[in-house]
DNA sequence: TCGAAAAGTAATCATGTGATAAATAATCCG
DNA sequence: CGGATTATTTATCACATGATTACTTTTCGA
């Protein structure tokens, strides 16, 4: 069989084949992010356009900086770890608060509690507190203050929408400690029990045990102060 | 008064005045852990050099190379952060286990709940795990092994010394929680309450509502085993 | 099919880095 | 004092880094 190569066959493809700008884009950060949760946001950009499999000076043909790259992984990390859904577990009042935050801490590690995220997310704290900053306000907003809240209302106490700071702190205890279960597991790499769904449920056995006293102290210290 | 250069008085100081091999040393690590907290273990060496006050070469006298200033630094910071009374505090039976927590946890994250320990420690769990999970070791041993063990003797159990990694989760989770409320203060900035002596008890008051049941659930799986 | 637009590379620059060798200056001791 | 020792500096190297420019190759629509 005698091969034409002045014929334009599909046969005939390109050396190289090219992918679109937006393919690009998502592969250089998705690679980026890889490699900033390994090394750090000190990584070298020679090395992401390797797993990428390019040059490294067409990263600067889609990112006027390094600066603007880690913007980008910040984004991409943390704005694809955020599902909406979770939004919607926290207010089924059909459930009871406990079971709803059980389910919801259950998906929450599941989704987040990864090398990858838990690295990036603490590099970028040491490196920049503003980012981390911005993530905490909305765990606090979306999570943290609709514990206290719902919790409340299913003790029958009046439906005051503000939550105090120093009732937010028992609130953030639970969250921070299983965070750094997430630390001593996917960071540390340590021997720690993979039991997930043991370790949520004796932490919220935890705040669910002094959650109330907590609740009533504050009342008593906000009446004093008429918040 | 005339100026009488070549006698040889105590006035003619030399320019430069050196220093000993040990304060040259003690001052490089001083200096070196201040920058490194700052930047992280990138951080040039020549910035170390000059918060010192000398040339940078000079750093190499001292240290092989960087990754021996860096291990210093970790000793430094880890070693001078323990205090051995500490131990003292936690076995003195006349106190009560919850009173001795109390008092060792307000002693502890004062002396280590600081921009510069908080830092170095997530840095160095970030670029070498082992250094970290040997801190974490002794944490282990020396702080939370010790409120089960004792703890179950005020409850009146039996005096067995074997923890299993499940009954120690929920000990770890208060030592977490209190970990990332350093991190929320000292690291990210944010305008968290500065009442220390609060947030102890509160995770204290936590851990103490649940540890029974943990006890509990724990010896009867290690009944089945036999552990 | 041809030519412009866009994806991609090669070559290179300026700079900052860890590290070394040789020279200098302060200190110590007989 | 005077020589040996040692702290410290000067000059420099090799290398990796972020970034830029000019060139090449693929793609795609008129």
């Amino acid at each position: 069989m005698p091969k034409i190569d002045s014929l334009p066959t599909q046969n005939a493809r390109p050396k190289r084949q090219r992918k679109s700008s937006e393919q690009r884009v998502s592969d250089i950060i998705e690679a980026a992010a890889d490699h900033f949760a390994e090394i750090g946001f000190g990584g070298g950009t020679r090395e992401i356009a390797k797993r990428v499999g390019v040059t490294q000076p067409l990263l600067y043909r889609y990112f006027p900086d390094k600066d603007s790259l880690i913007e980008a992984v910040y984004r991409s990390v943390y704005l694809e770890s955020w599902n909406a859904d979770w939004e919607a577990i926290l207010q089924d009042r059909s459930q009871s608060v406990r079971s709803r935050f059980d389910a919801f801490y259950r998906a929450y590690t599941q989704a987040n509690f990864t090398p990858r995220w838990l690295r990036i997310s603490y590099f970028a704290g040491l490196r920049d507190a503003h980012i981390n900053e911005w993530y905490n306000h909305l765990v606090e907003e979306l999570i943290l203050k609709q514990l206290v809240r719902e919790h409340r209302i299913e003790l029958g106490q009046p439906d005051d929408a503000y939550v105090s700071p120093a009732e937010l702190e028992p609130a953030w205890q639970i969250h921070g400690g299983l965070l750094h279960y997430g630390w001593r597991r996917h960071v540390l790499n340590l021997p720690v029990t993979n039991d997930m769904g043991q370790v949520i449920d004796d932490a919220l056995d935890m705040y669910f045990a002094v959650a109330a006293n907590v609740y009533a102290r504050e009342a008593d210290s906000d009446a004093d102060t008429g918040h």
